[in-house]
DNA sequence: TGCAAAAGTAGCCTGAGTGCAATATAGCTC
DNA sequence: GAGCTATATTGCACTCAGGCTACTTTTGCA
């Protein structure tokens, strides 16, 4: 074996590339279901038994590219320096993102950024296969509080997905004024006031703000 | 027009329910992939294609069952007493559905209501599909905070997704359960005292709980 | 009884995704 | 460097979900 990555395992991610650019570049030019992954396939220079062993469903083609997110919140948690409390870094992080213009925010103007934002809040297939990933960073996020802040495990598995919902509703509520035709640079202010006000009702709770007791 | 209802109206009713039914039965007896929507329909009597106008998605013969549930959050916070905080009506909903153990908890171990908690956990298309039902729960929740309880729109936005995840986490922890195996009743202290706790979460903020700051 | 609208049917078609059996290639061994 | 093995890739045939269109039946109303 070489030194860090076969011949075999180089060429198995470049495949993977290639499948995944020209699924890309085509659902943005004719749309998602307009494109059958026979035409994918072909556009890749691979055979359709091919595509589905990399991708095995249709929506992977685009989805694959926010599963390096899946576990960001997870990671955020258990990275975080000491004596910084998990939402302390989380809400850091998420402001971060923000200042930065980070499309995982939704708050991106970029043509190309703004069409997969289009492409997957207009098809319901991708919107809902989005959901998954929901699923999969909240446990990703319990499994941090639970094991690196040393919540008990019925905290964190109730903590956790409101985290994750908080975070998600942000992130869309950014990417559907994105792709109503807001300018990110107008936009920011609001998203950043917005994530302290998310934020502030996670840690301070429901009731401060007038809906619980 | 009849009083209320005309025959054609009561026929639609009786053929949708002749199709959920013998869809149910079906899945259940040889599991959700096995059975081709063909059969469904042969066995409810009707073509291919009508089933299909009643039904647009195969999951949809599974959990159009719970589609009555989708807005139970909202309309329960609609419809609390005056001086009733949201939090507090959903709360005591919940507890109420616990003590009934009402299926919607989650914690329920009759066979059938077992089975069907078997059949959706187990299979990677209803489960998902079931992820749907959580967008428009928070849809209705945030309606409901919003028009009654005079939440500022970002609030309610911010909120209904956290209550939710909450409720969601209850219901399908419980339901885990039991698919392992425990008995409702065994378990019903535990599901209260993490029904409680996940409401204490939500009122008193993830700070109490020393995951914030 | 007759008619318009709605409900149901029949059959055809596209396309996702699977199973299998055959072929090709990377990387190891002697 | 020839051969072996494990893994990648392929082609083909198949099942099934779901949609489209044109045709028939039934209902509600006149």
């Amino acid at each position: 074996m070489n030194e860090q990555e076969g011949l075999r395992e180089r060429k198995k991610r470049r495949t993977r590339e290639t499948i995944s650019e020209a699924a890309i570049a085509l659902f943005l030019e004719k749309g998602f279901d307009q494109v059958p992954v026979a035409e994918v396939a072909d556009r890749a220079e691979v055979s359709r038994r091919t595509l589905f062993t990399y991708f095995p469903k249709k929506e992977d083609l685009v989805v694959h590219r926010f599963a390096d997110h899946e576990t960001e919140a997870g990671r955020v948690v258990a990275a975080r320096q000491d004596g910084v409390s998990p939402l302390r870094a989380l809400r850091e992080h998420f402001l971060d993102g923000l200042s930065r213009h980070d499309p995982i925010t939704g708050l991106n103007d970029r043509p190309d950024i703004l069409a997969l934002y289009r492409m997957v809040g207009g098809t319901p297939a991708l919107a809902a296969r989005m959901q998954q990933y929901n699923v999969n960073a909240t446990q990703a996020l319990a499994d941090a509080l639970r094991d690196t802040a040393g919540s008990p495990a019925l905290t964190a598995e109730l903590a956790a997905p409101q985290i994750i919902s908080v975070l998600w509703t942000l992130q869309s509520t950014n990417a559907a004024l994105m792709r109503a035709g807001e300018r990110a640079d107008d936009r920011y202010p609001h998203a950043v006031e917005a994530a302290e006000h998310g934020f502030a009702l996670l840690a301070g709770g429901l009731s401060a703000a007038g809906l619980g007791g």
